[in-house]
DNA sequence: AGCGCAATCTTGTCACTGACAAGTTTTACG
DNA sequence: CGTAAAACTTGTCAGTGACAAGATTGCGCT
């Protein structure tokens, strides 16, 4: 594990990736510097286009572990809507860096097929929440109210993130996010 | 109006702002270039900081004029919250360069004298719509309704500026933002 | 065992960018 | 009219992403 004059890092990759979570959580996914990565990783400046390409390469890696991350937590989630809408911001919270990169298309390839099968996985499981909470409702109902909560969960998620909200809202996301998903329903 | 062998631009600073909504509509906020603005307005490279001190006090002018035009927007909108919602995301879609930057504080100083007061002006319309709907509501309801609100409105904004909606949400944002915000008040 | 080849990583370079410093031109004001 | 500030330019520096070419290593094949 010491041999850090070996020429192959040996897990460079996996490496590079979670120097970028790093970095993408002090500075932004747009400030993210590929130098900087090879840095933290101890390689040459040249190393990471190798694995990735080039940043958009990383980030869409990233993107793709993020969506895969997502799909997990709403699936473990899955038979309480409001308990999955506060899974969904804590996610956004606690996994700060893969959420900041996965809804700015604009930085990374999307139409990556990996990136697209993965965010497939996290849109059924946010779906299959709501369908099996309105029960036999018409599916244009589900497809609505599906919409709605994924909004209400995404806003509050992105707001808090943005440090838009007033501070009277607290501290602590899980408890506010309830708070604010309870009205969807009611 | 056509010297445009003038030493002085005359009104660089407005011409500036305009070139630079233009560019991150096109590119985003992030890959915003100093060097190409000034190449867009015809002046030099460095004529940019004269103005702004640097990207960071540019964005700040940006965001600042985007929270002013953002609470214009929702005030006179004010008497109906389903309306003002729709005009909430009606104003991130057709104004995208402004609501882009507006919601990326790491990207401008969030302690600006002026941007402060233009949020608090956005800020304010957002609540007032809301509490004039509720009534007689208790000031802690008025509180929740109005993040609820402000969440599901930015959430569905947010989703449709980064793409992530399914196709059969339509090409329509007002359209498609009124169905699921309707789900809210019911 | 050892040979060759592909994967991995390095060094070198180029154009572009933001920031800063110093100088030049114009306007404004007393 | 003259001088000081405002507006803009030229020049420069370090950092960055991308690319090219070369060095090193491990792996499969015989």
């Amino acid at each position: 594990m010491t041999d850090t004059r070996a020429y192959h890092h040996g897990d460079l990759r996996r490496a590079l990736l979670a120097a970028a979570l790093e970095a993408v959580e002090e500075v932004g996914p747009a400030a993210l510097s590929l130098r900087d990565l090879a840095r933290r990783a101890g390689v040459s400046h040249a190393a990471p286009a190798h694995h990735f390409g080039d940043k958009a390469g990383l980030l869409t890696a990233l993107a793709a572990q993020g969506f895969d991350l997502l799909a997990q937590t709403l699936t473990e989630a899955d038979d309480d809507l409001l308990e999955a809408g506060v899974a969904y911001v804590d996610f956004a919270v606690t996994r700060r860096a893969y959420f900041e990169v996965m809804f700015r298309p604009e930085l990374y390839r999307a139409d990556d097929a990996e990136l697209i099968a993965a965010r497939g996985r996290a849109g059924t499981a946010l779906r299959s929440g709501v369908a099996a909470l309105s029960g036999g409702g018409a599916p244009a109902d589900t497809d609505r109210d599906s919409l709605a909560a994924w909004s209400i969960a995404h806003g509050f998620a992105t707001l808090w993130l943005a440090g838009a909200l007033p501070d009277r809202v607290g501290d602590n996301p899980r408890e506010a996010a309830r708070a604010v998903l309870r009205r969807l329903s009611t």
